[in-house]
DNA sequence: AGGTCTATCAAGCACATGCTTGACAACTGT
DNA sequence: ACAGTTGTCAAGCATGTGCTTGATAGACCT
């Protein structure tokens, strides 16, 4: 109950607006009951660090037999999902990517999360290049870190809205996806 | 003097090491007297703000008879020069970035550097696909949201090293750049 | 039953921090 | 010359905040 309050507040009013007395109140318990759980503040932020960890765990869903273009599109909109109904787990993340340049702990947890994304994406993107969905002169590792990035600027809150989140992916998938014939005037050999 | 250290310090410590006592300190003058010419700290955050802006526009130098391969090199290599020899300036517009969400005011100022740089991106997107360097088929908030989140990626400090940077670059221009017929095994045509 | 451990609380300590007060001196305009 | 303005300072106020103290009651073990 302490740590879920805890994320609720620093989704809402980020790391500054984090009190051990206002997480105490909601949770209704004392402030030293708290610090009895939680010795330190620092400790506190650890468990919303774990929380954060399992919950993105929980939800990734191991999806078996799908292509890769099926992939890469469920993964876009998983990130809708995040963005439109759980906007809290990206609020959180955005904190600890914000708080991570200065704190060692933070900052490993990120790194954490951050890598299982990237495989992930790696992994899609191998998958399509070698069955001739995805073009076959990609680069993974930079590809990868693109779509990463590009939807690390919605989580950002560069791009303010779902449709721009939408159109921004419908061009990174004209990019990716190799020519289709029928899709093109003239005959187009991509692999090289 | 004062805003100048007041950057300094959000530059190294963000917002959270902001003091006014320290600020005070630095300029070596009492904490009163500060408050005397911000008489909140708001107001210093503001000064900050407009010192932060005043410098992205002092060194936003208008190139002239660039082609817009050109331009986007270049603006590769500004972002390259400010990641590696000014990493104050991205600091604080990361910064302030991360507190727009909860301050209107600096959202403002976050919204009008980044429409800024966006309409910059698309100025030059617009001048290549014009004269047939870039693809045809490109649309161009899309393609300018991509590779500013990219950029963005970095100053996010998702990216660690000048290299990642690079070769997220190199692919990124090779997928906005129209196809060259030297450099590949078929005729391509991508313009409907 | 007695001892120990755990969870809880009211109260409060210690310190940080934004900002104020009241005073003084230098400068400025008339 | 004098009144007002400006920049400066030492001291301090008011409040917020992480964490501690000392006490109490229940659970658990032997």
């Amino acid at each position: 109950m302490i740590v879920e309050a805890a994320f609720k507040v620093i989704a809402k009013d980020g790391f500054e607006g984090l009190r051990t007395r206002d997480i105490a109140r909601l949770v209704g318990i004392n402030s030293a009951t708290l610090h009895h759980h939680f010795p330190t503040k620092e400790n506190l932020i650890e468990g919303v660090a774990n929380l954060l960890l399992s919950r993105f765990r929980a939800e990734a869903a191991a999806v078996e037999d799908e292509t890769a273009v099926e992939a890469l599109d469920r993964q876009w909109k998983d990130a809708i999902v995040y963005y439109m109904d759980r906007p809290e787990m990206l609020g959180v993340y955005r904190e600890f990517v914000g708080r991570a340049p200065r704190d060692p702990a933070i900052r490993r947890l990120v790194q954490r999360l951050h890598a299982g994304w990237q495989a992930d994406v790696i992994e899609t993107l191998k998958k399509g290049r070698n069955d001739g969905s995805f073009r076959a002169d990609l680069d993974l590792e930079s590809a990868a870190r693109i779509i990463i990035s590009t939807v690390w600027g919605l989580v950002a809150q560069i791009f303010s809205t779902k449709d721009d989140f939408k159109a921004g992916f419908h061009e990174l998938t004209t990019w990716l996806i190799a020519e289709q014939e029928d899709k093109r005037s003239a005959k187009t050999i991509r692999r090289k």
